[in-house]
DNA sequence: CTTGCATCTGTAGTCACTACAGATGGTAGA
DNA sequence: TCTACCATCTGTAGTGACTACAGATGCAAG
């Protein structure tokens, strides 16, 4: 019944597919909190694991570390504060909209330009000349 | 005729919409060659403003700093290797496709999510809820 | 017996800046 | 003349989120 910690940090790796190194980085900054040690040894339980595939769940929709701590206490105090949860998704959403639409204004003038240098052009590359001015 | 180097670092970054910092830390790792100096000052001509700005522009579509060196070298030496540049350029924009994907999902479970959150649901943050899984 | 594996600690490197602290020199106003 | 302000200078450290190493330790299998 215990949580009885018995999964070495290798084997935590795999199952979240997050990086050792990542993992004791995230314990250093205190993102994870200090496991069981058996000697020198991390050992976690399965509390363990469900918290570290929240926060890697978290990174992947782009939500910032700092964020995610905040995150990680309201998940554990209970969700009483969705309000709250909520706008800091939205602020997410804005951040990757606006990233996206950065992203979008890149691709068309490499496209652009990508083409413009297929066409073999005399004289110049008009890639280099479009950076150029 | 000659170049006449008359412009200050401000200026030089006024002009080309370029952290004065950053102009600096551009001369540390190369990216720019020391100017000219009157005393302590750095004093830039026509042909600085017009290496920076090519910088700008091509940091502007993401090229990263070490690419951007190659390019400079290929616009100096004359466009014999535009093959090189298009090269390059489509490396970038495949870059900018892949990121601009992985926002895309982001933004998709995102909006998913807020939109889930906003419906206010009975008993827990449905957000939370994806996170912990 | 030694080879290999997993783990450990601690530090430094990555990328592209950005932010200071503290010094210097010149001009302009009171 | 004093002082306030401005731009500039150098050098170092901080950012975010890792990643990469060096070098130690301990255990089990061949």
């Amino acid at each position: 019944m215990a949580p009885s910690s018995t999964i070495p940090i290798g084997e935590l790796s795999r199952l979240t597919g997050c990086n050792i190194e990542t993992i004791r980085y995230y314990e250093r900054i205190g993102i994870l909190p200090a496991p069981v040690r058996y000697g020198r040894f991390r050992r976690y339980d399965s509390a363990g694991v469900r918290r570290l595939a929240f926060v890697r769940r978290a990174r992947e929709l782009g939500f910032p570390l700092d964020t995610v701590r905040t995150l990680l206490l309201l998940a554990e105090g209970g969700s009483h504060s969705c309000d709250q949860v909520r706008q800091m998704a939205e602020g997410q959403l804005a951040e990757v909209l606006a990233k996206r639409a950065d992203l979008d204004r890149m691709a068309a003038v490499l496209g652009d330009l990508v083409e413009a240098c297929g066409a073999g052009d005399a004289g110049g590359c008009p890639l280099l000349e479009a950076l150029s001015d």
